[in-house]
DNA sequence: CTATAACACTTGACAGGACAACTATTGATA
DNA sequence: TATCAATAGTTGTCCTGTCAAGTGTTATAG
């Protein structure tokens, strides 16, 4: 009836859950979302060349609707700018905008706070040994040391 | 900079997602979500005395004003029964339907059968260590042996 | 016994994620 | 070159989650 596998399915979900509300304070306080914050950083890695929608969305492991929408809420607050180029209408090249970049640069230390204050019951082998874990939970290959994330998401 | 501490708290976030996308297709094919799932199952858990609005909410880790909207949603799906009882006409009893209790009974099996495929790639041992590992990231104490959650959530 | 506080929600407004359907471009093919 | 398919987004709708503010109900204190 009630696995051990299915707890860690659970466990997973809480463990999710509890880290957006371990983050979420930080960019409350600077008026943006963790999700809004994870867009902005892409763009600042894509740098002057712009990125497109899509590319955004790939990123994010998330469906294309949303980020429009995210995109539309981060162009109101002036932290992103976006064209359509005239070599091909089809895309629309976004941009982080000079507001943007400071409002990161605000949060460049109290993000990394945050990040080595996660998770500081764990020590340094068990997070590897998390990671591994995970990976196979997700049904991924093993890696031993992993190419950096865009951004915590 | 980079720190594999922030790739943990990534892994778990995208390890989450990845759970969430493995179980949505069982809902989707009854015409629920995986949230109104766990209440509904919180209902049948609650047996014929029916269990306050907020009560759901704490078990779900939500806040209230989502709960009372699902379970709005549930009602006219006729899988949720609530009333407010004369004695204390505060709170808001919710009981699940006949409709509920069979739509979860179709559930039962292909839901068990998620359970079982979930993390296949990971052994028992696995499994009890990644449970240990989550614990701690959420900065519990660990425990040998869980009680059983009221539902995957 | 009446004002006030505490309780248990509910409502409104907004961000976000998902799906389906639609628009505008560009590329490919006949 | 006219047509059709593929690409890249956008729009509409729905569900969920959060915060702030509001409603009705019961308990408490003066």
């Amino acid at each position: 009836m009630h696995s051990r596998r299915q707890d860690a399915v659970v466990s997973i979900l809480r463990t999710a859950n509890y880290l957006g509300r371990f983050y979420s304070p930080v960019f409350d306080q600077h008026g943006i979302t963790s999700q809004q914050y994870n867009v902005l950083r892409i763009l600042r890695g894509a740098g002057l060349g712009g990125i497109p929608t899509l590319d955004i969305a790939e990123r994010m492991i998330e469906q294309a609707p949303g980020i429009t929408r995210l995109l539309d809420r981060l162009e109101r607050k002036k932290l992103v700018r976006r064209e359509r180029p005239s070599e091909n209408r089809r895309q629309v090249l976004c941009y982080i905008t000079k507001p943007g970049l400071d409002l990161l640069r605000e949060l460049d230390t109290p993000v990394k706070n945050q990040d080595n204050q996660a998770l500081h019951r764990l020590d340094e082998s068990e997070i590897e040994e998390l990671i591994r874990l995970l990976e196979l939970a997700r049904g991924e290959q093993p890696s031993t040391k992993h190419a950096p994330a865009a951004s915590y998401q």
